[in-house]
DNA sequence: CCGAAAATTGAAACCGGTTTCAGTTTTGCC
DNA sequence: GGCAAAACTGAAACCGGTTTCAATTTTCGG
């Protein structure tokens, strides 16, 4: 059954026409008499004919592909953003390379070489160094030099001219959180949060305190509490540093939606209610939200155009690109949050 | 900045040699002079050059990638199992082609049809028409036709002679959380599956009757609970079903762990306590189960040595591989089972 | 120092497409 | 029917590597 691989020269000799009518006919570049063109295809339809995607990217010097590299692909939030991209890469007949990390600075590098090599139409980067508050030098020059063999567009925000970023509203979604409480009547809101040393984070946290203060509402640094990682366990931690405070906040802000799941189970297994005795608030609008008891208020991101927005700025990039755009937020309310009870 | 590619022939002139020496010191394939391979390396250092992967591709008609095709990449699942595969082709130079199915089948097709043009080495195919219970003619001559130009291993069983079929041993993984739920003490236990029609489930289905047969259980059929998919929702829609009962089991398989967390929800809302009142086990061991409260027992399985399986077998058709094989399961004991107490 | 074997090397063909360029055919119009 | 313009077509170059093959250089035993 060892079936040889089919070339255009083959199906060019039994239509009896030439290599560059068949390749004619198959990018659609030029009409052909349709005599031929009918001829050709049947040919084609005969041996299941497929174009070889490699000769044609050699030849073209495109292949239709965008690499896309996350820090950690088996995380939810990330698992959202790129099955938003593949489905729009998919739309516009691209595909995407996915490349893992693992937050780990020398796959960060091997990685970028990889990409070099590959030379996809263009790169989307989340997560990872990228997101660091203070940039890294050594990892921007290598991303400088990347730049000049792929367009490069990065889930963050911009790194250097010429690399667009796009990200989450970081500050309008702490915002929106942080009035959507005192709307229901809160004035004492705490926030849970980790890896200060990440973009998003001092930026939230940033954003916490401007609002508050904005708010007028008191602003107690142990309701700031960071905790160590953004799972389930660094909520569970935030809640007991929070339960060890003499008076705790009325409504809680998780990084995620799960250390907001974390901080749940530490919060009703003390005994509290929520949202009866405290209110509770996520970020992201992951399905995590839907799993715990009672379901968490989050506030979300459409994926979909997120990932729309990421192929469509890595395709085009001869349109007029802001520097930095932010995904609008909005909020989904669920059972967490409630006006404040007395205690 | 308009950075000109740099070529092989580029660095040949550069450095004096010929094209082909330059290629050599790339592929190590034969030994060069030492004096010639520094001077090579100091140009190629030099203009920072990385050989076309395209090109390279087209001459050694092989591209080190592998197509990975699922049917929901954002289910956390899939997402553990191709971050699995992703680390281990890594590892080995490949890079994955990611495809996302939606389980649709206009797009099995036209991803299929993606992959012949693509000419990766190999693919993946996890999900969709693929694990169906009675298999699709229509999409096995599609497969069978695929197969003439790449190699396929698929996640679940095999569906054709040359195709190896790589998947979670439902059946051990079934019969492991009956004896578990019966070496409790429990009795009387129930399923919500759901996805009849999908081949793991029949599996689970059929391999639950043997073994409640087989320990002398009651085998009560509406204690086999279908609903209608493999969400939360689905989960509550069981628990639902369930607390219409006159009599409910002592304790519950649910079908993954999003349903058994929709279980658990609809059970708690109802008022019984878990485990005290009833137990709940869950099957696929993912990070949900620790975001419940109680955190749900489950049967897991290793992604990332079943990740490596799959990439292997892709990648080593040399090898004998068995047609079907499984991947080993085992019980991950969390908080939400109990013997059962009285009611 | 000589000759044969071993190690290196470059020219050229090749991988499978696309595209330019220069004919060759057709078409459209008077 | 004749001619210019438009439409079509094929030969050949090219994309950027790898590999075969034959020639050249080195190495080494005697």
């Amino acid at each position: 059954m060892e079936k040889k691989n089919v070339t255009i020269y083959d199906i060019a000799r039994e239509a009896q026409v030439s290599p560059a009518t068949v390749s004619r006919i198959l990018t659609g570049t030029t009409s052909v008499r349709e005599e031929k063109r009918k001829k050709v295809m049947e040919v084609i339809e005969k041996y299941d004919f497929h174009p070889n995607a490699n000769a044609r990217a050699l030849a073209e010097n495109r292949n239709k592909s965008i690499a896309m590299v996350v820090a950690h692909s088996d995380n939810s939030y990330y698992s959202s953003v790129f099955a938003a991209c593949e489905s729009e890469a998919y739309r516009r007949g691209y595909v995407l390379l996915l490349m893992d990390t693992s937050s780990r600075a020398e796959n960060e590098v091997s990685v970028l070489k990889r990409v070099q090599e590959l030379r996809p139409e263009a790169m989307i980067l989340c997560g990872g160094r990228i997101d660091l508050e203070k940039q890294d030098p050594e990892f921007l020059s290598l991303l400088r030099q990347t730049m000049g063999f792929t367009r490069i567009v990065v889930g963050s925000r911009s790194p250097l001219p010429g690399i667009p970023g796009i990200s989450v509203d970081h500050r309008a979604s702490m915002e929106m959180a942080v009035r959507y409480l005192a709307g229901l009547g809160h004035r004492e809101i705490g926030f849970v949060y980790t890896g200060k040393q990440f973009y998003g984070t001092a930026e939230r946290l940033a954003e916490f305190r401007r609002v508050m203060k904005g708010l007028n509402l008191p602003l107690r640094k142990e309701w700031l509490i960071g905790v160590k990682d953004y799972s389930v366990d660094g909520g569970q931690e935030g809640a007991e540093k929070l339960l060890k405070l003499e008076k705790i906040p009325t409504a809680l802000l998780g990084m995620n939606d799960m250390v907001s799941a974390g901080l749940l189970q530490g919060l009703l297994a003390a005994g509290l209610r929520v949202p009866e005795d405290i209110s509770l608030m996520g970020f992201d609008d992951t399905f995590v939200t839907c799993i715990t008891a009672p379901q968490l208020t989050s506030v979300g991101y459409d994926y979909q155009s997120y990932g729309a927005e990421l192929v469509r700025a890595a395709l085009e990039p001869e349109a007029e690109w802001e520097q930095d755009r932010r995904i609008p937020v909005f909020i989904e309310e669920r059972a967490s949050c409630a006006a404040p009870g007395k205690r």
